[in-house]
Formats: C-alpha cells, structure tokens, sequence
RNA sequence: GAGCCCAUAGCUCAGUUGGUUAGAGCGCCAGGUUGUGGCCCUGGAGGCCGUGGGUUCAAACCCCAUUGGGCUCCCCA
C-alpha cells in the first residue's frame, strides 16, 4: 500500500482487475438465477430519504440509530441505502406494481452503506443482492425465495451452509410473547448487560440474541417466541416447515433467531457457513407483511432474502472454489513501423467481427516487447505486421499455444478466426 | 462505541545492541536475438522506511501523537 494521496475511505474498498472478473461472473449467476425463477431485476438509487429507511427499518436498529451515512440538503434529508428491502418496497408502492396483476418477484444487485467498523468480511460499503416476492402471504412465496437463495449458493459450489428458521410472529404473537419475556427477565434485569437493559421495554426479543457473558445464564430458560404464536402465525410457520421438508431442502430451527431488521414477521431465515470466520451470516431474509403498509402503501405481504456478496467470496476462497473466468485475449496484432500500427488499426474491427477479442500494441514496442505482453495476456494468436508482411500481403499468424506460425492473406486469417 | 496487533520498493518480506550510499525474491523495463513470447543470463528503474513531533552526536530501529490497515467484541451481509 504506497501512501497516495489520495485513498479510498475507511471502509471501502476498489475492485481491479483480476477481482473484476469474479464480480461478473458472480453477477451473471445471480442473474442466469433470476431468469430461471422468474424474478425481473429492480435498480433503485443508491440514495433514499432518511424517512424511509428510518420507518422502514426501524428506528431502534442499530441501522438506523448509528450505522447510516446521511447528509442534508435543503429541507431534504438523504441517506445511502443501507439495505435493499424498503427502497424496493417504496419504489412498489410508488409505481403502483401492485396494479400490475399477481404477485411482483424482484430480485437486485448493488452496493449498500453502513458506517461500521470495517473487518474481514464486513465493509462500509458492501454488495448484497437479494429477492422480494410481494403480494401474497402464501407460505409457497417464503420457501421459493429461500429456494431461490440457495439455488445461487449451490450453483456457486458452496455446498456446506445451514439455513436456520424461525418465526417471529405477528404483531399480536409479538405483544404477548414480549410480556411473556419482560415477565421472565424482569427479577434479573439488575443483573443483565447493560445493552439488553435498554433493550429490555422497548426491544425485549433482542435480549435473546446477546453475546454479553453476564446475559448468557438466563438466556436459556428464556420463553421462546414459537410457543407464543397464536394460530395464524403457527399455521403458516408449519407449513412453511412442511413445504421445505418436501422439497428436500433441509433447515436448523432456531427458536432464537432475531432478525435486526424490525419489518420481519413470520418467518425469519439465515444462511450460515462455517467456514469464513467470525462473519458467519452469508444471507437471510424473511417475511414482512406490515412494511408496505408502514411506508403508505395498501396492505402487502412480502417475503425476501438479501446475501453478502462479499462474504459469499470469502466463503468461496476459503473453499478453494475457483470462480470467475480468466481473461485471456483472443488475437494480439503485433506491429513493426507506423505503417503496420495504421493497417493494424484497419484490421481490427474486421478481426472483431468475427467475434474474438483482438488488440494491439498502441506505444512503438519492439516486437519481442509486444509478443512479451501478448503472453502476458494469455493470448492465443498473434499476428504479426511488418514491412515483409505489408509488402506481401500475407501476414504472419502465430498461434502462442502451438508456437507455430504461417504466412496468410488476411482474408484466410478472419476465416480461421470465425471458426476458431 | 471497546480491545489487541501491524505499517520498509508495485507485491511478499529481511534489516544485528540505534552507526556511512536501506536489501532480497517476485514483478516491471531494457539488452543478450539489427523481426519472435514462455526458460536462462546480464543490466536498469523503482523507497522522504505511512505522516508529524520528540530523545540522541547519530533514528527504519527508542518515545509520543496522528492517519491507514488487520483481527476481535457489539451488530450485521
């Protein structure tokens, strides 16, 4: 790292060349997926009003309450998304997709901003995709977008991650189980961490999920959310349970999965893998039938899945699954002389046309410098231009692998290229 | 927001108890082949030793601060 004077900031990161690659290819199977699920893709700014994310998250989330980057201008406050659910849901609501007939399946790709304190696999800003299927509460939408999550998981080759389950219930199971839990955590309350004490009246559920030694005692006979699920919501949680066993998908259920999200309901997932250290969660998602109707629209049920895209790398590196193709060159033309740089530049539209990627030496190299870059590139032909060529019409085309080379009108040359 | 570790060439790293012009490997450039890559040989470029201050006759090395990075906690993707 030379010490520029410039750098990105803290927390962020460039993707070169080499890194590139693997991004792409990454995209393209999020999107060969898509297409296969029937998911069309939604592009929402990297920037929204705080307003929503605040309603829409939630303001006691530690999204909200200190990991946003915002600023104001004017009477407009603006922050940059720090999630991809509620832009999606206000663009739905916006648009009226809802109008559109049956339910919406949207899946989208891009960056994302939290102020954090940057680690291995955690980044301010960091890249998620992620799905929505709004507009039906079947239990069928929540196990075809985890289906769908994990179809991207598995065509990766990442074969060894968990998805614990749980529900969260509804507002109704909600209040009952969370008198239930200050109920059972109120004689200790002296005696818990003092996060889980400011948790404990307004956000009791995230005690559950504390890490702080002092808290770890009470946390195992705590009351769990699945027994307070009234009717509807223990319903649904079944047959989301059903569904997911009959199609082969197997799942850890985890009582004291929490979501830090508050728009969830009902069913809450996670995608874990035991193999990328202590930033374990690779994706999840859930149901949030409320936030369409918290941010102005008519009552939605919703469910979707977000995954880190940079953690899924960090998986796959610690796999050693090779992902992304190399970028290697179709046709490096090698030149001697500015006459041969001139019909080179000619030559190379034609060479293109005949669909491989083709190139050449733009700075005046000697040839043996610029058959010395050709193999830098991985390159599989070369041609050679030079007085001879020029004066002959027969140029010489080099194959690099072979090592071997002929003289040949360029005609000859472009049909070989386009069966190449 | 809290803790621990780190900072020397593009990269990975040496650098003795503080002591002249700060090194290696890889990479880059050039030559060995006046027009031919990979292997080999030779040479070259490239460092304000992250930044600022201090101690000292003398600092890459010791001290302080600062910035950046890594890891962990919290939380999350």
């Amino acid at each position: 790292m030379s010490s520029s004077k410039f750098q990105t900031l803290h927390g962020m990161v460039d993707i070169l060349p080499g890194e590139s690659e693997k991004w792409n290819w990454l995209e393209s199977v999020i999107r060969e997926t898509a297409r296969e699920f029937h998911f069309s893709e939604i592009r929402t700014p990297v920037m929204e009003p705080t307003e929503l994310i605040a309603r829409g998250v939630g303001q006691l989330t530690d999204i909200v309450s200190k990991e946003m980057f915002g600023f104001s201008r004017g009477e407009t406050n603006y922050v940059l998304r720090p999630e991809g659910t509620a832009p999606v849901a206000r663009a739905y609501v916006q648009h009226r997709l809802d109008q559109r007939g049956g339910a919406q399946k949207l899946f989208y790709i891009g960056p994302m901003f939290r102020a954090e304190r940057p680690q291995k696999g955690r980044q301010r800003q960091f890249h998620q995709f992620g799905a929505e299927l709004m507009g039906t509460d079947s239990p069928l939408a929540d196990v075809e977008v985890i289906r769908f999550m994990m179809r991207v998981y598995e065509k990766i080759g990442l074969a060894n991650i968990t998805l614990m389950l749980n529900s969260v219930g509804d507002p109704e199971s909600r209040a009952a189980y969370k008198t239930a839990l200050q109920a059972y955590f109120r004689p200790h309350l002296s005696k818990l961490s003092e996060v889980s004490q400011t948790r404990f009246e307004q956000n009791p559920m995230r005690i559950l999920d504390s890490k702080e030694a002092e808290d770890q005692p009470y946390l195992a006979d705590a009351p769990l959310i699945t027994d307070y699920l009234n009717g509807h919501c223990r319903e649904h949680f079944a047959q989301v349970k059903n569904l997911l066993t009959n199609e082969g998908i197997s799942f850890t259920e985890n009582p004291r999965l929490v979501r830090g999200l508050d728009y969830y309901t009902k069913t809450a997932f996670e995608l874990v893998s035991p193999d990328v250290g202590s930033q374990d969660a690779l994706g999840g998602g859930g149901r949030y039938d409320l936030l369409v109707e918290e941010i102005g629209g008519a009552p939605t049920p919703a469910v979707g899945f977000a995954c880190g895209m940079e953690r899924l790398m960090l998986a796959c590196e610690a796999l050693g699954i090779q992902i992304g193709g190399d970028a290697a060159l179709d046709v490096y033309l090698v030149c001697r002389g500015t006459e041969a740089q001139r019909w080179a530049m000619h030559a190379m539209p034609a060479i293109r046309k005949t669909g491989q990627s083709c190139t050449m030496d733009f700075s005046g190299k000697s040839i043996k410098a610029q058959l010395k870059d050709a193999n830098r590139q991985q390159t599989r032909f070369a041609v050679i231009v030079g007085e001879q060529e020029l004066a002959d019409q027969k140029f010489t085309f080099r194959d690099m692998h072979q090592s071997t080379e002929e003289a040949l009108p360029f005609e000859e040359i472009l049909s070989r290229l386009a069966t190449a």
